[in-house]
DNA sequence: GCGATTAATTTCAATTTGCGAAATAAAAAA
DNA sequence: TTTTTTATTTCGCAAATTGAAATTAATCGC
């Protein structure tokens, strides 16, 4: 007989599951997050900004200020009116230390932050083009690591977590990998044979997330609550942020705007489907084209990542049936940006990756047809930017996983979510 | 594009703007939440629920009740083991009352709910199928309310706060209507013309929103911290709950899912695009090509809702022309639905909506075809459900942000959100 | 029926959190 | 120099919560 089970004759209204819901973190942990999130932030701004009373704002900067965490900025204040001048406080930048890793075929980069999130050291492994074994990854990463932390010449004690960015499916909960491109078997629990090898827990994500969790801390998406991230590399994928936080979906397994049916019946994509917007947009719905499009000798012997500049460099030159491929592609980009515009009405999208070198795909004219395509009834339209697919920003989006965590076992009991 | 604007040196990192996400409700409002959403609780469930002391738990609810917000339940529990048996505690139903109200063509329809969110009665007020004025409809609005009233025989004094869904375009902050199906005006401030006509104050939004929510407070939602609603009336709309909580996107136009886009350059849709969802789905779409499938004579002197049920007959009779009108609607909300499995990846979907009557929406072709058509990486299915479109369902939903409005006003200070 | 046991609830004395008001500090303006 | 203005600190105080112990109300084993 289960005691503990709730007496439930009637069933009552509302939402249930309502007191899982992430409490606040404490106000101590607020302050910190505030005066990191400012870059430098007087006693006062705190005071106004977090809507709480002078007199706390003073005990728990002071609190903050003897653990370590914050410091009084020396500098004065470039210009202010009557008054005694408020004094700026930041974030003591090396109490901590963090790397942020991004995971690919071609490379594998790392950046190391600070406790501030200011960049210290990046550095870069090139890798050879194939699947590896669990062992292999975990070595490179732990290469990858042992670089960047000589580039910043400290040493593996100093690093205090490490976040990762992978191309697959993953349980960012409990950090097994369910798949990735990268890797020859599945179900692989990274993050713990990380753990055995390396001095710093590893927080692993996909690597769209990540990508937008660079957005949120680092980049545009810093003064948006919603908004979305659009990454156009091999494959199409998608980050959402809703209220603050990165939305996951249940099954963690990204969200694949890449496989949503733009055509019924429509060109065949790799998953096996038809009509997928990647079937119109990845790299193989490009060179499968080329072949046709392009002189024979041209195409043979070259692999995809060549074909596929060359095919570039026919349109911009040019060649008609190399330019319809690329404006076909464009279309459909426009198609998948306005169904996203259609159903999540963010304010921002941001779009990025490797393939966005190829300006058909952020020409005006997409612009133009996604803007034509969405029902504006009276709304202001979505704003769009399209942004570098430097892989040290994916790397950086790495560092907030890490980041997070550290801040909330230093400075905070409860978490607040990435 | 500048490349690097997305990396500020000197302006911190991580989100702006965290310090206005809502506080949580105080505790005391979180008690009194669960107790409602529980139905009953007893002190110890509340304890180990909410995770806070015994000590508060005793303090709070004797607050509660002694305000006369809660009460025991005099019942003895069933079955207990050994120690003494908890006393459960219910929402003291008769401390207020709210109605919700859902307008559209055909008809108004309308509940009167307690503070406990039983429905005690309900009213129709049918309608002429046409756009009327601001005045008729209020005055509509308040007939409809006085009619429920007399069904629970009560009178205007004893509702606290109405709630209404309707179908258009509203500022749910303000209450304003943007653009309305039922009105000839367009910006009209209902909320406050009802507010100088009736006791109690008006909470508008959008009727697939107030369904949405009918489903997180009264439906299978309750258990699920995210899920979407799809709705088939004229047209194809869209509810999401995303962590909890209503997402009504940026421009609080509604999440439009009939106008994401399934076929490039495809059918004719009523706002203008081609290869709108609605295009294939909506009642014009089916019914623009009875003309076609059935014989003149049938077609020409009904209106659309008799033509729509004739071709419907006609299809289940085995009239094949008639049979494809509906299965290339069904195959065609098969790739809306995996859409936003691709894109949302919600643990469930709810279809609901008029139009579900014709079982083409709900069988289990159209739901295999979705699954199909998902992208099924080791994932589980996404749980989809097909319910009532019962207009009385709508207008329970549309108490629910009465309800919260008067939650927050009579035991909290700071509200939770709908 | 009677003590032992168990579980729910209450009591009570801290403790912690955060605030308002007044005091103090540091500058510009008069 | 004095006044004004703004930032920060000081100093109780009030409210919110909690842990530990006490109390209550039931069952169990004998």
């Amino acid at each position: 007989m289960n005691y503990n089970s709730n007496i439930r004759t009637k069933s009552g209204c509302g939402p249930l599951l309502a007191g899982d819901s992430a409490r606040l973190p404490a106000l101590r942990q607020q302050v910190f997050e505030h005066v990191r999130s400012s870059g430098r932030a007087a006693r006062a701004d705190i005071t106004r900004d977090l809507n709480i009373s002078g007199a706390s704002t003073t005990t728990l900067t002071a609190d903050l200020i003897d653990s370590g965490f914050l410091r009084e900025v020396d500098e004065p204040d470039r210009e202010h009116g009557r008054g005694r001048p408020r004094v700026a406080l930041e974030v003591v930048p090396d109490s901590s230390y963090v790397i942020g890793i991004k995971l690919s075929f071609r490379q594998h980069s790392a950046v190391l932050c600070d406790f501030a999130g200011n960049v210290l050291a990046t550095a870069i492994l090139p890798t050879k083009n194939k699947r590896s074994s669990e062992d292999v990854l975990i070595e490179q990463i732990i290469a990858l690591c042992h670089r960047v932390i000589k580039a910043a010449d400290m040493s593996e004690q100093d690093i205090a977590a490490v976040g990762g960015g992978i191309p697959g499916i993953v349980d960012q909960a409990s950090g097994r990998i369910r798949w990735c491109s990268l890797l020859q078997n599945t179900n692989v629990d990274l993050a713990s044979s990380f753990a055995t090898k390396f001095n710093a827990p590893l927080f692993l994500d996909n690597d769209t997330n990540m990508l937008t969790l660079a957005e949120l801390w680092f980049g545009v998406g810093r003064d948006k609550t919603d908004f979305a991230v659009v990454t156009i590399e091999n494959g199409v994928g998608m980050g959402l942020v809703l209220n603050n936080r990165l939305y996951r979906g249940t099954h963690g397994v990204g969200l694949e705007l890449g496989h949503t049916k733009v055509q019924l019946d429509g060109a065949l994509c790799r998953c096996g489907q038809r009509g997928c917007l990647e079937a119109y947009l990845g790299d193989y719905a490009l060179t499968r084209e080329a072949g046709t499009a392009l002189d024979h000798e041209d195409t043979t012997q070259k692999d995809n990542e060549e074909l596929l500049d060359l095919l570039f460099e026919k349109a911009k030159a040019g060649h008609e049936a190399a330019e319809t491929i690329f404006r076909r592609a464009g279309r459909y980009l426009s198609v998948g940006l306005s169904n996203v515009v259609q159903l999540f009405d963010p304010p921002l999208i941001i779009i990025s990756g490797d393939r966005m070198r190829f300006d058909y795909f952020h020409s005006d004219e997409v612009l133009a047809e996604m803007q034509k395509l969405t029902l504006s009834n009276s709304r202001q339209p979505c704003q769009i930017e399209t942004h570098t697919w430097d892989d040290v920003v994916w790397a950086r989006g790495a560092t907030v996983p890490a980041l997070v965590a550290l801040t909330d076992r230093l400075i905070g009991g409860l978490g607040t979510q990435a």
